[in-house]
DNA sequence: AATTTCAGCTAACACATGTTTGCCAAATAT
DNA sequence: ATATTTGGCAAACATGTGTTAGCTGAAATT
């Protein structure tokens, strides 16, 4: 709607305007190893061979889908972090939070989900770079969390990865369920990331079986 | 190798084959949805018209793999229990028959987890039955074995969903990694359970949070 | 022995796919 | 004003796809 536009951002705007192509077809029909460039061309108003003037092939639609799902993660932890410091319990915002965005962004993140158990080791790489990334600020949080609430815990980093494995699997498995569901699933999510923390609490506070919990 | 065939027989094999090349092709470049049926036939070594006298379509064999993996994860729990009435840990005994199953059965439980938030809602919603119904025999064994020790636990159910998600996707995803990481990736899922156990046990023994915990 | 059944085949079809080539016109650079 | 760059296009290509129709021969039934 902005009429004046150098080429380099009517660029920028095209490629957004695949990326976004690619989403809606996977909104539609699902699975982005099911999806054939002309079908995102067409999608996107272009000709397919225009395709190539932005990416070299869908592999790297696909790595730059991946990107911009990760600044949607990093958003979700930036929300959650104010959220606490607001005052609101970080197991519970960082839950909503993570439904909230999951929801809003839908096929996004069931790319990252798919994908991340898919086609291409490329593809599945990048992907786990990106969880991990998450996990490790997750576990950051949990610590300083529970170094200013005065508790124990063992490793945050494994905590941080069963964490958000659930919340990730469990959250988008729900994404296209009903309101009524998708509300029971961040209950069933909010018990199960309680009752993690609980267990990790008692076993830092249990020396007896501590030794046999050395995992780097 | 044995030559006396019946019709119904021999069709039975040639059935199996389709299976089994389908699994091949996958193991080699993944992902079900991206996989032809003239792939699928040319690797069984029969014509592509043949396919159709075994199944109606790509989905149907779909479904079939599904029910295949279904009778290995049955076994898994036969297995496991087995071993817990041989004085074993459940849970140690549980996560290491899983990973076994896994890595012997690798392309089959891909097709679990990948298709599991894939294309296809039939399939979707036939392995969400699928591993519903692991989920529900895992809560009775766990219920089973907490009433012998005499301890309480909150909902098994909801335990059970837990544990079976993470091993689910924390197992299969560590399938192709070499065999030092598997054993990391075990003791990682160990280490979850165990926390998700005394966290289940220490909310259970907890009145009053208890009331905040009333999910269906 | 005659008949039916049917798994598997070949051939063909209509269509979708990824990719290349060469052209155009407008935005930039000179 | 002229030259260059470049995003986008139509057309063509070779190849792969799902699916159908009709035939064959051996196994099963009568």
């Amino acid at each position: 709607m902005s009429e004046p536009k150098s080429r380099a951002e009517q660029k920028q705007q095209t490629r957004e305007n695949i990326m976004a192509a690619a989403l809606t077809k996977m909104s539609e029909d699902k699975g982005f190893s099911s999806l054939s460039l002309r079908e995102v061309t067409k999608q996107a108003g272009i000709a397919p061979a225009s395709f190539y003037r932005h990416f070299k092939n869908m592999e790297e639609l696909a790595l730059a889908l991946v990107e911009e799902a990760e600044v949607a993660l990093v958003q979700i932890l930036k929300d959650a972090k104010a959220l606490e410091e607001q005052g609101q319990e970080i197991l519970e915002s960082t839950v909503s939070m993570c439904m909230e965005h999951f929801i809003n962004n839908g096929a996004l993140f069931r790319v990252l989900t798919r994908e991340a158990t898919g086609n291409s080791p490329i593809i599945r790489r990048a992907i786990q770079r990106c969880l991990q990334n998450f996990n490790r600020q997750l576990a950051e949080i949990i610590e300083l969390e529970m170094k200013k609430r005065n508790r124990n815990i063992t490793s945050p980093v494994l905590i941080a990865e069963a964490i958000s494995t659930l919340v990730f699997y469990i959250g988008v498995a729900s994404i296209d369920l009903p309101y009524a569901k998708q509300k029971e699933a961040e209950k069933r999510l909010a018990h199960h990331i309680r009752a993690i923390y609980w267990g990790a609490e008692s076993m830092a506070n249990t020396q007896h079986l501590s030794k046999q919990l050395m995992i780097s």
